[in-house]
DNA sequence: TGCAATTAGGACCTTGAGGGTCCGGATTAT
DNA sequence: ATAATCCGGACCCTCAAGGTCCTAATTGCA
């Protein structure tokens, strides 16, 4: 259904909550877990990823913790999509899979989809994390954003 | 990965097909996966759902065969989509959800998904099955399409 | 110096939805 | 009547997401 993985959608609700429970500070797994209501392995997968990612920072030991490495207003949410559910990508046939796919000299759409995957990247882009999370409800970047809210 | 399913992939295939290869007239299911390259059972079953959308027409009986309803110029790439894989929902927590998430309460991006997905099916309105066929490559709809092609 | 707390990096299993096939019934031209 | 074809659904099977757990490394504190 064009859906994407729950993991992602877990990561925003985790740098949400990272974000107004620790200016600063750092935040441990299971405290998230028990702030968000998931389940603390759970948080800690997410975390780890979005660490490797760069999106987090995790330090070891006692006193440990994450922290956020930049305000949510600056993560666009493409980012988080890619660090969880890899690189958009709505078809398998898109640039480096080659070979792959036995239809191809009968496929008329042949590298048709990348403009597709480009309108997504971009609509997901001009929207931050911050967007998801702060008090006001529609239309995050009125300015800067592509005009992708526009009125119906 | 945020990718749709390849029901929907087959399904842009078969219409592209369906299109050229049937100026007013019909193709039968088998005709259509011997010019695709794709099994029978799978065209037939793209086939059934996309009649059951109403994007194409299938007459029975001897001489029977597909037919499209509209000009490929006329179906946009999210009335495949939904068609195929449902509607989009990028997320479980959207409107018609609500009781079945436990940390509802403590959710601080309730209800914040809407935009994003009303982003996206904004993104896909703005492109045709006949954008995905044709032979020029970018840019479909320079003047009526939202500018989500502009350049970068 | 030892101990507790905490992240880092995997391995592992389980489940559910997509992907694909097949069958019987209905319809229609010859 | 017969053959061709769509229609509706049942059925199985695979694969990746979802989730849990275990074992290192690291760090602060008594």
């Amino acid at each position: 259904m064009l859906r994407l993985s729950k993991l992602t959608d877990y990561a925003v609700v985790v740098l949400t909550r990272l974000d107004d429970a620790a200016e600063g500070g750092v935040l441990t797994a299971p405290a998230l877990a028990g702030a968000t209501g998931l389940a603390e392995p759970t948080v800690a997968k997410v975390l780890k990823i979005l660490a490797h990612a760069g999106l987090v920072e995790g330090r070891r030991g006692a006193l440990g913790g994450y922290r956020l490495t930049r305000p949510l207003a600056d993560i666009p949410l493409i980012e988080v999509i890619t660090a969880m559910d890899g690189p958009i990508a709505l078809t398998a046939c898109v640039d480096n899979s080659f070979g792959v796919c036995e239809s191809e000299s009968a496929c008329p759409v042949r590298g048709r989809w990348d403009p597709v995957n480009e309108a997504i990247r971009r609509a997901l882009t001009g929207i931050s994390i911050a967007d998801l999370a702060g008090p006001p409800a529609v239309v995050p970047h009125p300015e800067t954003a592509s005009p992708i809210f526009a009125a119906e």
